[in-house]
RNA sequence: GGAGGAGUGGCAGAGCGGUUGAAUGCACUAGUCUUGAAAACUAGCAUACCUUUACGGGUAUCGGGGGUUCGAAUCCCUCCUCCUCCGCCA
């Protein structure tokens, strides 16, 4: 959520992210209208405040004379404040009208985008920062996609999903589970010594917590919803990490944090069906470790790099190609001012898949969120967060399967071989 | 799930209808003193919004929401959370 103060003072750099991220050019007038909104709001406070003081010295007269007896008196200034009193709740009335319509608004403006987002509508406009500069793996006609090395080494199930829960459900099976595990504890061993705190979060959240990292109201439809108890599973770690410096002031040496967290993440997006989500390539349900970070606003940017640095390491231990793309306006997320899309090459399907988006959020969140900090002069100030997958596992699983596919089985990489029994998956 | 009790500033803890944003202590920050530190002393120390060039002024907030009243931290209703006991359970 912008700062009204910000669209205020900045309407046409925000009208231009609005363009940028494809928001409808007719409802550009949103700005103007949030503007008005806020400035009924203050006026409302304005004659509120007035009367409510008022209110509140007539009150206090009316017990100084109770105490010395003058009844009278104090009867007649009864009756006046009742006046006041029926204005005072009219107002706040409004107040409260002007307030939630100008959170609506609020609510539905996108972040603005760094500049160096490129211009642009769908994933196709999205520009490749770092190309693979080495051969992608060519492993001839006989390579097989994972879904059917799935079956051929038993790794994973997505029928018994199936009977179990639903499509997009899936059940991994002996060697695949340790893979798993091992790909969970590869990720949070890695962030530990990239100066990650772990934390191991609920994955059930409330409204509160989905409302502040911006899955609520944005994205009510795409997560699974315990109506009985008011909670959302969550759709990634982000949400219950991020949200555990809710409504927290920080000083200004606090930064930077870094948290990171393994759980299971659930979507319901229902998506396209055929070869684009067979296999592991779109689930319900999968498993990814994220990382986290909170810092100063003139330090989130550099932040930003240090974060796509360290996702990069985690691509080159597990020996996969991959190419890191900027998003485009369109591309990126409501919540983001600048996103980078991690993508390795899985070579049995010869397609690029993402398997981490790493985010500057800026302040969007931290606004949502009252996330904040004393700066040197004692000011308070919203401060920067970011993340990033580090990473998911499904897609990261997909294309090892894929590209370390031999006739004797698949090659365990040497970075995970230690959390394994196995150096050869058959 | 049932029966009781409790939620006050960073923490502890008063107040239980009338200038109380809230005593006191601790913690914290600055200053005095000191070669330095400790101790002592002095001052400061919540958040949001409105208003002001500024100094400042105003309003709201004592778990959340609603109500009673001229006036609520204090009374009532409701929800949430925590504690104790019982039940159930990995």
């Amino acid at each position: 959520m912008l700062e009204v103060n910000y669209i205020k003072e900045n309407k046409n750099a925000v009208l231009k992210s609005l363009k940028k991220k494809n928001f409808p050019a007719e409802e550009f007038d949103i700005l103007d209208r949030i503007i008005d909104l806020d400035n009924r709001r203050k006026k409302a406070q304005a004659s509120l405040d007035v009367i409510l003081g008022q209110i509140k010295s007539i009150s206090n007269e009316v017990g100084t004379l109770f105490k010395s007896g003058k009844g009278a008196e104090a009867n007649e200034l009864k009756e006046k404040v009742k006046g006041l009193k029926e204005s005072s709740s009219s107002l706040q009335d409004e107040q409260k009208q002007v307030k939630t319509e100008l959170e609506d608004l609020l609510l539905q403006v996108p972040n603005i985008t760094n500049e160096i987002v490129p211009e642009g509508n769908s994933e196709d406009d999205n520009i490749v920062s770092k190309d693979w500069d080495g051969d992608l793996p060519d492993l001839g006609e006989n390579a097989i996609p994972h879904w059917e090395l799935a079956k051929k080494y038993n790794i994973f199930d997505l029928e018994l999903g199936v009977k179990l829960t639903g499509a997009g459900f899936p059940v991994y099976i002996g060697k695949g589970a340790k893979l798993q595990r091992a790909l969970i504890n590869f990720f949070l061993d890695e962030g530990e010594k990239a100066g990650y705190t772990e934390y191991e979060v609920p994955i059930l959240v409330n409204a509160d917590s989905a409302r502040g990292t911006g899955a609520l109201p944005d994205k009510e439809g795409q997560m699974y919803h315990v109506v009985k108890d008011e909670f959302y599973l969550i759709p990634t770690a982000e949400v219950p990490l991020t949200n555990i410096y809710r409504d927290v002031i920080l000083k200004e040496n606090d930064f930077p944090i870094l948290l990171t967290g393994f759980t299971p993440c659930f979507r319901r997006e229902a998506g396209s069906y055929g070869a684009h989500v067979r296999g592991l390539n779109r689930l319900h349900q999968f498993d990814k470790v994220e990382i986290v970070q909170i810092q100063h606003p003139d330090k989130s940017y550099e932040t930003l790099d240090k974060m796509v640095a360290y996702v990069q390491t985690l691509l080159e231990k597990l020996e996969l190609p991959f190419r890191i793309l900027t998003l485009c306006g369109g591309d990126t997320s409501f919540a983001s001012a600048l996103t980078y899309d991690f993508e390795v090459f899985s070579a049995a399907q010869k397609r690029w898949l993402e398997v981490s988006s790493v985010s500057n959020f800026e302040s969007f969140q931290s606004n949502r969120l009252k996330l904040r900090f004393k700066d040197k002069n004692g000011k308070t100030r919203l401060a920067h967060t970011l993340n990033g997958s580090a990473m998911a596992l499904p897609r990261i699983v997909a294309a090892l399967l894929e590209n370390n596919q031999t006739e004797n089985g698949i090659k365990i990489p040497k970075a995970l071989q230690p959390y394994l029994d196995f150096d050869i998956l058959d």
